[in-house]
RNA sequence: GCCCGGGUGGUGGAACGGCAGACACGGCCGCCUUAAAAGCGGCUGCCGCAAGGCGUGCGGGUUCGACUCCCGCCCCGGGCACCA
C-alpha cells in the first residue's frame, strides 16, 4: 500500500491530515522524548531507582505486571501484545489519576523453544536468544508501551540468573517442619538431631551416625532434593518432564512426543509440602474463579483414612474417601507395579479360586507376569479408551477384613494407579460404580453398606443414606460413619484419618543445555554439596555442542545424556569448599523453564540490586501486605488461561518458601489476576488440504475463494504455517501505532477471546483522523480551538463522558470507554471551532490508549511537559444530573409513547403526563396499575 | 462422564431487572472528484408498500416489566478424566 500512485494520492490529501506517515513521524519523536527523559521511570523507596523528587513519589503505589514472553525467532504478531496494551492503558490512567505506578516488562529467555530454534538454525542459543529479545524489544517499543526500561531484563542475563541459583539454594538449605507449617533453615534441623530432640531414622543417637549417614538423613528433608523415582521421560526432546508438562494421552506438550515412565534420578522440589497452603491461601486471591478451581482439582486433596489390611506377605494398607463402606469391601485390587505383588504371589493358585479370576494361567506368577506385561504395553490412550472394560487377574492371595474378619481376594488392575494414594484400594462395589463394574466381570460378590432411596435402580450407590450391613455403624449417615469408624481404627490400630493429595512433587531438572545451571557439585561420596553464595553465578559454559542428545522417540529404554555433561573441563572441577580444596563434580543438569518465571515478579522491584535478590523496604512498598488479611502481591498480573496450573503454582510455592524464610513479606506473588482473551484469526485451506495466504482470500455469497478456487475457512490460532499471521509492525505501518492500540482496544472487553479483521482497523483510523481534526487544521495545521466556554450539550455531553470513562477505566472496560470518546468526538464535529475545555480533558482522556498523538496535541495545545502526569480529568457532578429527562411510557409491557419532563418533575405530574400521552392506547380504560420508576420509565397496566 | 465459561443484527460487540442492538466494521444512498481512492454526510435487526407485527439458542416460570433472576433442555468453547 505504500507504493500506491506516488503523486495522486498525495496532492490531494490535506498537508496537516493525520495519515500513517504523519503517525509514523509522531509516534517514533515521542517514543524518542520518553526514553531521554525517563518519562516512566517509577520510584523506587530505597536504593538506586529512589528519587525523591519524583511526581510520584511517596504517592499511592500499584504494581502491574504482564505474563513475559518467550521471545521466539518468528516474532510478535498481532494477538501478543493484547494483554500489554491493556495494561498500558491501565497503567497510564492510574498513572494520570495519581498512583505510583510500576510497569515493567522482562524476558523468558531460557528453555526449550528458544533452544530448539538455536538447534534448528545450527546458531549459538545465546546468540539467537539475543537477537530474539532485541526484537521484541524493538516491536514492543514501536507499540509505545510505557515502561520503565531500566527494569527489564532476561532470565538469561547471568545478574538475574544469579539470584534464580541463589533461591534454588534457599529452597535446597531449608526443610518443612509440618509442626510450624513452614520451611525453616535446614541448620535448624541438624540442631535437632544433634540436641536429641528429633530421633533418627533408625534410631540411633546422632553421634553415632557416621558423616555421610547424616547427610543422608539431612538430604532426605530438604526443599530441593534428588530422588531415584518413576518420572516421565520424553527421548524426543531428549529430557525428562514435570507431570503438568505430559498431556492426559501420554505426549509432551512441548513436540507432541511420546513420555514413558522411568526410574531415573532426578531433582525434585517438595511442592507436596505446601499442598494445603498453596489450597487454603486460594481464598486470598483475587483471581478468577476457573483458575482458582483448576489449581484446587490440581491439587486434588481428598480426606479419608488409611486401612491396612492384614496379609500373609505383611498388611496391605489402602486409602479410601469411604471408611464408612469398610463392611462392603469384597475383595482388594494392588496397582500392577505394587510392590507387596511379588511377596503375596503364592505357587499354586488356591482352592476356591474362580476360572475367572486366573486369566487362562496355571500358576498365579504366570498370570500376575503376564498381566503386567499386558498392563505396561498399553499406552495410556489406549489405557483411556479402554478405561469402561476392566481388566485385572487374582494374584492367589487373600487379604483379611480388620472390621469383621473377612477372608477377601486380592487382584492387581490398571484401573488401581501405582502413583495415587497407597497404589491399593478395598473393592466396595456396592457403594463405587469402577468397583462394581469390575466385580461383575470377576463374579464377586457385592454388600450394600449404604441403603439407597427407595427409587433408586442403579447399580453402586454413591449417595448419602443410612449405613446398613456394618455393625455397629448401622443406621449412621456417611458423615456420622466416618467418623465413628476411623475412631474405631485408630483405637484398634487397623489405620487412621489420613488426606491425600493428587499433587506430586516438581520434577526439576532437565537433560537440557539452555536453562540455569545448579549450584551444585558432587564430592567423592556421590552426595550433593551446595556451592555458597560467593561463588554465584554458576554461568552456563560456552559449548561447542550444545543440543541435547535426543533419541528415537519411541524408544521408551534408551538414557538421557546431558550436553554439560560432555564438557569435562567444567564439570571436573578444583574447589575449596572449607575443607581445602578438592576435586568435585558439576552437576550436569540444568533448570527447567519455569525456574525463572517463578520469581521474577521480586526482581522488577529491585533489579539492580548486588547485594540482595530485593531490598526488603522496596519489597515491602511494592508488594507488601496492605493490612493482616492480605496476603500481599502484585496488584494486578495479566496473561493467558494456559498458565493456570503450571507457572502459577510454581510461583506461588517458590514465594511461599522466601516468604516463610523472612526474606519477604508477601505470602503470595500475584493478589489479582487477570485473564486477557486471545485474538484469532481465521485460516483458509484449499481442496488438498493445504493453507492459502489468509489475506488474499475473498468473500462471495457467503463463500470464501483463493483467486478462483473455493476454499474452506477454519478458525483458530495465528501462525506462519497456517498463513494468517498480522504482524503489528504491518499495522504500525498503514495506520501507525495509536491506531492499532485503540482498535485492539475497542474490539471487546479484554476477557474475551474475538477474530482479527484487518479491514475493521480502518474504523479506529478515522476516529483518530476526526480527533485530530477537532484540534488541528487540516488545511493550515493552525490550532481549531477556541477559549470560548462550551456551549451547554457539549459541557454535558463532556462530563456524561468524563464520568464514564473513568468508570470504565478503574473497571477496565476500555471497549466502552473508548466508545465514549467516539460519540463525544462525534459531538464536536458539528462545531465549527473546538472549545479549549473539551479539547484538553479529550486529549487527557484520550492519552492511555492513543499516547503519541495524545502527547503531540497536548503539546500543540501549548503545554511544554508531557501529559503522562496530567491530571486524569474529573466530572463536575453538577453537569451530570440532565434538566429534563424523557420517559419512555410502556402500555401492557409495550412502549407506546415517550414524555419529557423536567428533571425535577414530581412523580404525579410524571405519571399524568405519561397517562396524557398513552390516551389513545388506553381508549378511557381506567389503568389497573401504573408504576413510575424515578428517572427510567413508566409502566401502565390496564 | 464430571466441572467451568459462553450463545444478542451480515460481523466484532453495547445494555444498574426498566426504550434491546451504544460504538465500530460491512452494506446501500449521497457529497466532493474529469475519474477513482481517501475523506465527509445519511440510512441500515427481521417481515411488511404501510399501519403494524416479530425479535437476545429452545421450552417453562417469577415480575407491571426479563438479554439480565429461577427451573428444564439444546448447541459451542475450555479444563479434568478409572484420583479410590
Amino acid at each position: 500500500m505504500a507504493t500506491m500512485s506516488e503523486s495522486t494520492a498525495d496532492r490531494d490529501v490535506p498537508p496537516f491530515r493525520y495519515t500513517a506517515q504523519m503517525a509514523d513521524e509522531i509516534e517514533r519523536r515521542w517514543q524518542d522524548y520518553w526514553e531521554e527523559h525517563g518519562t516512566f521511570n517509577a520510584p523506587n523507596p530505597v536504593g538506586p531507582l529512589s528519587d525523591p523528587d519524583h511526581p510520584r513519589a511517596g504517592a499511592p503505589k500499584l504494581y502491574v505486571m504482564d505474563m513475559f514472553p518467550y521471545p521466539s525467532g518468528s516474532g510478535l504478531h498481532v494477538g501478543h501484545p493484547l494483554g500489554y496494551i491493556g495494561t498500558d492503558c491501565y497503567t497510564r490512567y492510574q498513572r494520570m489519576a495519581g498512583r505510583n505506578v510500576l510497569h515493567p516488562m522482562g524476558f523468558d529467555a531460557f528453555g526449550l523453544p528458544a533452544e530448539q530454534y538455536a538447534v534448528q538454525t545450527g546458531a549459538h542459543p545465546r546468540k539467537t536468544t539475543e537477537e530474539n529479545v532485541a526484537r521484541y524489544r524493538a516491536q514492543l517499543r514501536r507499540l509505545g508501551l510505557a515502561y520503565d526500561n531500566r527494569r527489564s531484563f532476561a532470565t538469561t542475563d547471568p545478574e538475574f540468573y544469579r539470584w534464580t541459583q541463589w533461591i534454588f539454594l534457599q529452597v535446597f538449605n531449608s526443610w518443612y517442619d509440618p509442626a510450624v507449617r513452614k520451611a525453616r533453615p535446614i541448620a535448624e534441623l541438624v540442631a535437632e538431631y544433634e540436641s536429641g530432640a528429633r530421633r533418627t531414622p533408625d534410631g540411633r543417637p546422632w553421634a553415632e551416625l557416621d558423616p555421610v549417614e547424616r547427610r543422608r538423613v539431612i538430604d532426605d528433608h530438604r526443599l530441593a532434593y534428588i530422588s531415584d523415582a518413576p518420572v516421565n521421560w520424553c527421548p524426543g526432546l531428549g529430557t525428562v518432564l514435570a507431570n503438568e508438562e505430559v498431556t492426559a494421552d501420554g505426549r509432551s506438550e512441548r513436540g507432541n512426543f511420546p513420555v514413558f515412565k522411568r526410574n531415573l534420578k532426578q531433582w525434585m522440589m517438595r511442592i507436596t509440602a505446601y499442598a494445603d497452603r498453596l489450597l487454603e491461601d486460594l481464598d486470598l486471591l483475587d483471581w478468577p474463579e476457573p483458575i482458582k478451581l483448576m489449581q484446587r482439582n490440581w491439587i486434588g486433596r481428598s480426606t479419608g483414612a488409611h486401612i491396612d489390611f492384614p496379609t500373609d506377605a505383611g498388611p496391605l494398607r489402602v486409602f479410601t474417601t469411604r471408611p464408612d463402606t469398610v463392611f462392603g469391601a469384597t475383595y482388594m485390587v494392588v496397582a500392577p507395579e505394587h510392590e507387596l505383588v511379588d511377596r503375596l504371589v503364592p505357587a499354586a493358585w488356591p482352592a476356591g479360586t474362580k476360572p475367572a479370576w486366573t486369566g487362562g494361567h496355571a500358576t498365579p506368577r504366570e498370570a500376575v507376569d503376564a498381566y503386567r506385561k499386558f498392563a505396561a504395553a498399553k499406552t495410556d490412550v489406549e489405557r483411556q479408551a479402554d478405561a469402561k472394560e476392566k481388566t485385572g487377574v487374582f494374584v492367589g492371595a487373600y487379604a483379611t477384613n480388620p472390621v469383621n474378619g473377612a477372608r477377601i481376594p486380592i487382584f492387581t488392575a490398571d484401573y488401581v494407579l501405582a502413583g495415587y494414594g497407597t497404589g491399593a484400594i478395598m473393592a466396595v462395589p456396592g457403594q463405587d460404580e469402577r468397583d462394581w463394574e469390575f466385580a461383575e466381570v470377576f463374579d464377586l460378590p457385592i454388600i450394600r453398606t449404604v441403603q439407597p432411596p427407595a427409587d433408586f435402580d442403579g447399580k453402586a450407590y454413591v449417595g448419602d443414606g443410612p449405613a446398613i450391613n456394618s455393625g455397629f455403624l448401622d443406621g449412621l449417615g456417611v458423615e456420622d460413619a466416618k467418623k465413628k469408624i476411623i475412631q474405631w481404627l485408630e483405637e484398634n490400630g487397623h489405620g487412621q484419618g489420613a488426606v491425600t493429595y493428587r499433587l506430586r512433587d516438581w520434577l526439576f531438572s532437565r537433560q537440557r543445555y539452555w536453562g540455569e545451571p545448579f549450584p551444585i557439585v558432587y564430592d567423592e561420596t556421590g552426595l550433593p554439596v551446595a556451592l555458597p553464595e560467593s561463588m554465584l553465578p554458576v554461568e552456563l559454559p560456552d559449548i561447542a555442542d550444545f543440543s541435547p542428545k535426543t533419541f528415537d522417540p519411541e524408544d521408551g529404554d534408551s538414557t538421557p545424556e546431558t550436553p554439560l555433561s560432555r564438557e569435562r573441563q567444567w564439570v571436573e572441577v578444583e574447589l575449596d569448599l572449607g575443607d581445602g580444596p578438592k576435586r568435585y563434580t558439576r552437576e550436569t543438569n540444568v533448570m527447567p523453564q519455569w525456574a525463572g518465571s517463578s520469581w521474577y515478579e521480586l526482581r522488577y522491584l529491585d533489579p539492580a540490586n548486588d547485594q540482595a535478590m530485593v531490598d526488603p523496604a522496596n519489597e515491602r512498598y511494592w508488594m507488601g501486605p496492605r493490612d493482616e488479611r492480605d496476603c500481599g502481591g502484585v496488584d494486578l498480573y495479566v496473561g493467558g488461561v494456559e498458565h493456570a496450573v503450571l507457572h502459577l503454582l510454581y510461583a506461588r510455592f517458590w514465594h511461599k518458601v522466601l516468604y516463610d524464610l523472612g526474606h519477604i513479606s508477601s505470602c503470595e506473588p500475584f493478589r489479582r489476576l487477570f485473564n486477557q482473551g486471545y485474538i484469532q484469526a481465521y485460516a483458509y485451506t484449499d481442496e488438498r488440504g493445504s493453507y492459502v495466504p489468509a489475506e488474499e482470500v475473498v468473500e462471495r455469497d457467503g463463500r470464501y475463494f483463493y483467486g478462483d478456487k473455493p476454499v474452506r475457512r477454519e478458525y483458530g490460532k495465528m501462525g506462519k504455517s497456517l498463513k494468517n499471521v498480522v504482524t503489528p509492525d504491518e499495522m504500525c505501518a498503514a495506520y501507525g501505532a495509536d491506531t492499532f492500540r485503540v482498535y485492539e482496544m475497542s474490539m471487546g472487553p479484554l476477557e474475551v477471546s474475538r477474530p482479527w479483521e484487518t479491514r475493521a482497523v480502518v474504523g479506529s483510523y478515522r476516529f483518530l483522523q476526526r480527533v485530530w481534526r477537532a484540534i488541528v487544521d487540516e488545511q493550515t495545521g493552525a490550532l481549531r480551538v477556541v477559549d470560548e466556554a462550551a456551549d451547554e450539550q457539549t459541557r454535558r455531553l463532556l462530563h456524561r463522558t468524563i464520568d464514564g470513562v473513568r468508570t470504565d477505566m478503574e473497571a477496565m472496560r476500555f471497549n466502552t470507554a473508548v466508545a465514549k470518546l467516539i460519540e463525544l468526538t462525534n459531538g464536536l464535529t458539528r462545531l465549527s471551532a473546538t472549545p479549549r475545555e473539551v479539547a484538553e480533558a479529550l486529549v487527557l482522556m484520550l492519552s492511555p490508549f492513543a499516547p503519541h498523538l495524545g502527547e503531540e496535541l497536548w503539546r500543540r495545545l501549548g503545554h511544554p511537559e508531557s501529559l503522562a502526569y496530567e491530571r486524569f480529568p474529573s466530572a463536575d457532578p453538577a453537569l451530570l444530573v440532565a434538566e429534563s429527562v424523557t420517559y419512555p411510557v410502556q402500555v401492557n409491557g409495550k412502549v407506546r409513547a415517550r414524555v419529557e419532563v423536567p428533571a425535577d418533575a414530581a412523580e404525579d405530574a410524571v405519571r399524568a403526563a405519561a397517562l396524557a400521552a398513552v390516551a389513545e392506547h388506553t381508549a378511557g380504560r381506567e389503568p389497573r396499575k401504573v408504576i413510575v420508576v424515578p428517572g427510567r420509565m413508566v409502566s401502565v397496566v390496564l
